[in-house]
DNA sequence: TTGTATGCGTTATCAG
DNA sequence: CTGATAACGCATACAA
């Protein structure tokens, strides 16, 4: 590891000289020194030492990105099929711009605040972070920070974040099983913060505006462990009795209970109705193929990381609240039961109701 | 952001009493200093800035984590469902130990060696990188290096690799489909280079073992470009019908691919049978169940980075050549062909040839 | 056009 | 027990 002081001794110039033809600042070097130093560079191949740029900048070329850790949902978060795309999508474009990764996931919201300060990094990208930790975080950490996928009370905190349109998604992927004559739908959310919250939201208003009104008991709140627990499960298969969809939160759930239940003897969609949200690999592999409701991680990824460096570079303070676009895709994993819809219900929706979505 | 020298201000001492304090150097700290210390370190929660520390120490407390992108196979390798449960758990065991971990993904090796130089990382991971670019990374990075699923000569260059029994697997799955009945099997590889070859390795010699011979024919290549080229799928298809069952060296691909062949009204495993490698998510939840073979990532990952970390504390150079276990698992995706099976091949192997596996 | 001097935050050496 | 002081590698303000 050749530093720009041992360059400096072999070519008998100072330092100063050297860093200058390392950053391009040329107008100030006669053509004959910035040839020989251009030389000695790449014979020795220098590569800077990042901790010393640190320590004499402000900036670290550092960008953070964490999730904090959910011991109640999967063996390590970085496994879930969505983060992981939108991982990879943050990693490359962070790369792509110069900057380097780190992250952090912790289930200890303070350790995750100290490894961040001690590295200074220019900026933090967080996902799925909760808003008493955003507080948390904000209050020692005065970078620029985006979040992806975190609803927060704006008027509290100001915020960027590079959401998705969950409640029109989940009004859409209602009204499409209201249209396919399901009364009888189950909401399937991992907990009742954040997106799950937000998409529930959308999911009422979707059967308000059919004349239906969401029951508090067709909110079904599933966790992991519950996969373990036998007792769980029977319970949820008794319930689905009651039901003619089940409408989830992500598509890992959704195929993996589908997977749950087809093995019981239920036939999908015939018996049950089964839709997801996320489009991930997953759910098109499957089959039936499943009925979902479409992002673009890689797309969210790139554009977090995109915003994030417009803020580290202060050219700008970007939109606060970035809304992605989903899109609902159709495919084999719900019934159309036309003939079989309760028929106390029209299939129209009523009229004078008319709450907008994402007003 | 407090440092130690406006700290030592504070309280009218030195930096080095600070320094010292805070290293748990108490012995040559008197009791009251160390309490005014301590107390001020909490109050303004003191964290070190690691730059700095970098730069005096020859630790950097970063452990890099490196997998070369291949653009031919995925959109980004690290939402590769095998790659991202490994990758989760070496990031928390990274985590446990007191450690950073950087990613560095990157098609172009030297932009990958000038990313892991440039922050003087303590130790390095890679995970599946060939064999040039190995010699590469080791002739310009001299601190300990640990390979996950690489396959080196020996004899050229000393390395330590945390592997797989994957010549065990891949004779264990072939024996299972030769003793299922099954004669005309089709091998499908990513490539012909480290961890596919050597399954492959393992495949012939379970073919050997049962008096039949591997023909280079059966060896199907594929690439991701393939799913999207009709054409390329189209003549997958056209040779399927040689064999009854196809051995993948992958979960992803045996999973994609029975997706693709059942939409095409081929009956899995009645007139194919599938069989993969890893044990993912996906394995399990897809129907038919996959038969395949099982590797814990998770423990591959912890053993990595102990391993790394062993090195990296001098405290021994560790076994070089780990393989850790893997385990058949017998599912739904094989067809059990007794009374077809090719009568001139007897059920049992030949007798008088013992060609061992892992010797 | 080039060089000198200083500081970033930390640790380590050595002297008091 | 405590404190100067130097050093790590780099960037920059200021001199020459």
């Amino acid at each position: 590891m050749i530093t720009i002081k041992d360059m400096a001794d072999m070519l008998g110039i100072s330092t100063t000289t050297v860093s200058n033809v390392i950053h391009g600042k040329t107008s100030e070097v006669s053509q004959k020194t910035v040839e020989k130093v251009e030389k000695l560079l790449k014979e020795y191949d220098y590569v800077p030492n990042n901790s010393a740029r640190s320590l004499t900048q402000k900036c670290s070329k550092i960008i953070g990105v964490s999730l904090k850790g959910r011991k109640d949902q999967y063996d390590n978060i970085i496994a879930d099929p969505f983060f992981s795309v939108l991982l990879g999508a943050i990693e490359s474009e962070i790369r792509r711009r110069g900057y380097f990764m780190m992250i952090y996931t912790s289930d200890d919201i303070s350790e995750l605040i100290r490894n961040i300060l001690t590295w200074n990094a220019d900026g933090l990208i967080l996902l799925g972070i909760l808003h008493d930790d955003f507080v948390k975080i904000k209050s020692r950490y005065k970078n620029p920070i985006v979040l992806i996928d975190s609803y927060a009370p704006r008027d509290i905190m100001n915020y960027v974040n590079v959401g998705l349109e969950d409640e029109k998604g989940a009004y859409e992927m209602t009204v499409h099983l209201l249209e396919r004559g399901h009364r009888r739908i189950a909401f399937l959310a991992d907990n009742m913060e954040g997106v799950d919250y937000i998409r529930y939201i959308g999911h009422q208003k979707a059967l308000a505006r059919y004349g239906l009104k969401a029951d508090s008991k067709d909110l079904l709140i599933i966790r992991a462990e519950m996969m373990e627990r036998e007792a769980s499960m029977e319970e949820l298969f008794y319930l689905s009795r009651n039901y003619t969809a089940f409408m989830c939160c992500s598509d890992y759930w959704a195929v993996l209970l589908m997977s749950y239940f087809s093995d019981r003897g239920v036939r999908i969609p015939e018996d049950l109705s089964f839709t997801g949200f996320d489009d991930v690999l997953l759910s098109r592999i499957i089959r039936p193929a499943l009925t979902t409701v479409r992002q673009d991680p890689a797309k969210r990824g790139r554009l977090a990381v995109d915003t994030l460096i417009k803020m580290i570079q202060e050219e700008e303070i970007p939109e606060w609240d970035v809304k992605l676009p989903v899109e609902l895709v159709v495919r084999d994993s719900v019934k159309t039961i036309s003939a079989y819809g309760n028929p106390e219900h029209s299939m129209e929706p009523e009229r004078g109701i008319d709450d907008g979505v994402d007003e």
